[in-house]
RNA sequence: GGCCCUAUCGUCUAACGGUUAGGACAUCGGCUUUUCAAGCCGGUAAUCCGGGUUCGAUUCCCGGUAGGGUCACCA
């Protein structure tokens, strides 16, 4: 690493929701900043006004709101690039547009889009493929001084100073290279006068004073354009970080909104914690070269390294974003678990002696609001409806089964203490005298919770009380 | 189609050119003197194919195959 300040960006474009695609790319971005103690910018890449969907740019704010990832740079915040939109530094992408039009390096567009589809439509038939740079205007070769001048309702093009292959590094990929076709004459401001993508971020990094760009790697066929610009510009590129894809879960195409690709925001809807989110999606696609997974954010802004990134693409796999997160929650306070599971449970549910039942069975917290809104929790505050041959376990009689629950009466209804340690005491000596244990704490099971699997039983009667207990055992006689 | 990228258990991955190819998730089995869950212990399971280079290739090179990306006045 060089002397220079760290700086990363992550420069979404407002056309939708946020996928883990896209988040991944802004947690390594932000990573690399943190562990460089550097710069993490957020900027809005908003330079097409027909995709751009309504509401998008508060959903990405809310996004790296939720998991931490927050900008030093970037809407709301500001910082000495504003503004962080492209839409609002038109004049600076005409500027330096300028400049590649003084060096004769930026022309006109002598063309009509029309007249553009009709070569690209020959070079189909004749399967070759189309490349602009072919019918580049005979003015073109004369003196720049000759150009006709732009006028700013044409498109502008880069025009393509040399054609060769191009090779470069990358920090993650090591050596690519790119054959002479990448590169062609390219647009540069469009006929809108808002910038293409591939010109104003150039910009922007130049400016912002990027260091370490990340990125997908379905840029990796464009980067030969970005680094002609560098080059007309006489300016240093900054080292490219290419992630590789996230796939769909059941296949093997890159993760999209077609392939069930969910808004982030789904994740914490689902109750996921962002640490474990975080942890998660470093873990796609990278490793710290050991055996340990499971990390926290500051962990990770210690041992996260760019370099040891994987080049090949990796499945979105939720099953084993379940058990990040329960190892994350397993690192949380009483406390913290106990405020979590009460505010998801009902009024009449408001007791902390069920927490360690329900917690011990959940991944997420949205598992909570599901038992409740399925039912599963009820048996806590109303009296199961009880099928009597349910009861029935072990090849019992319905009147062994009674006996058993009449003897559990009994031997419960000495109780004076009714706590879970006194109960289970009580039971299993009962059940001891039994041939088979489950004779006696099936129905009993049964008879507290009307189901055959339940947490600790023992834990449930305690809950319940001795009244509410002794009144199930009978009622289920 | 051109250009480019990728290839280790089902999945995520580890392995200076020399390992019984390691770990994790999932799965299966056992234990936890009641079920389920959790936890612990254990098992099954992989180097895409073909050539080279080398004493030796998962690793380096070439070819094939397969998958993916990209070829816009989209980012």
């Amino acid at each position: 690493m060089s002397d220079k300040k760290v700086v990363t960006r992550f420069a979404p474009s407002p056309t939708g929701f946020m996928h883990v695609g896209g988040v991944r790319t802004a947690l390594f971005a932000w990573l690399w900043a943190k562990k460089y103690k550097g710069t993490f910018i957020l900027r809005i890449e908003d330079t097409d006004k027909a995709r751009e969907v309504e509401g998008s740019i508060e959903h990405i704010k809310k996004c790296l709101r939720w998991l931490g990832l927050n900008w030093d740079q970037g809407p709301d915040i500001g910082g000495p690039y504003f503004p962080y939109f492209q839409s609002e530094r038109l004049d600076l992408y005409k500027r330096y547009a300028q400049i590649l039009i003084n060096k004769g390096l930026a022309y006109e567009d002598p063309y009509t889009e029309e007249e553009i589809e009709n070569f690209r439509k020959k070079a189909e038939e004749e399967k070759r493929p189309f490349l602009y740079r072919d019918y580049r205007p005979e003015w073109l070769r004369g003196e720049k001084e000759n150009y006709p001048k732009w006028n700013e309702n044409k498109p502008l093009r880069f025009k393509t100073p040399e054609i060769k292959s191009t090779k470069w590094n990358d920090l993650v990929y090591g050596d690519l290279s790119a054959g002479p076709e990448a590169l062609d004459d390219f647009i540069l401001i469009k006929s809108d006068g808002y910038p293409t993508y591939n010109f104003a971020h150039i910009v922007d990094d130049i400016e912002m004073g990027v260091t370490h760009v990340m990125r997908g790697q379905e840029f990796i066929s464009s980067t030969p354009k970005f680094l002609a610009i560098y080059e007309a510009l006489e300016v240093r590129p900054p080292f490219f970080a290419t992630l590789p894809p996230i796939l769909a879960p059941d296949g093997k195409k890159k993760l999209g909104k077609r392939d069930g690709a969910k808004d982030i925001l789904e994740y914490e809807k689902e109750g996921f914690l962002p640490s474990a989110m975080i942890n998660f999606l470093a873990m796609l696609g990278w490793n710290p070269g050991d055996d340990r997974e499971i990390f926290t954010v500051e962990e990770l802004v210690k041992d996260f390294d760019i370099c040891r990134v994987q080049t090949s693409g990796a499945r979105m796999n939720e099953t084993k974003l379940d058990w990040i997160n329960k190892e994350h929650m397993n690192m949380l306070s009483k406390n913290e678990i106990e405020r979590s599971i009460l505010s998801l449970l009902p009024n009449e549910m408001q007791n902390p002696k069920l927490v360690p039942l329900l917690f011990e069975r959940i991944h997420k917290w949205g598992e909570i609001e599901k038992l409740v809104r399925e039912g599963e929790l009820d048996f806590f505050i109303k009296q199961p409806d009880i099928k009597k041959e349910k009861l029935i376990f072990k090849n019992s009689s319905i009147e062994e089964v009674k006996d058993a629950l009449s003897q559990a009466i009994n031997c419960l209804s000495k109780l004076n203490d009714f706590s879970a340690e006194k109960i289970k005491n009580e039971l299993m000596n009962l059940a001891n005298k039994f041939d088979s244990k489950g004779k006696i704490l099936h129905p009993v099971r049964f008879a507290l919770t009307g189901k055959d699997k339940s947490p600790d039983p023992f834990i449930i009667a305690e809950i319940l009380g001795k009244d509410e207990t002794i009144s199930r055992l009978q009622n289920a006689i």
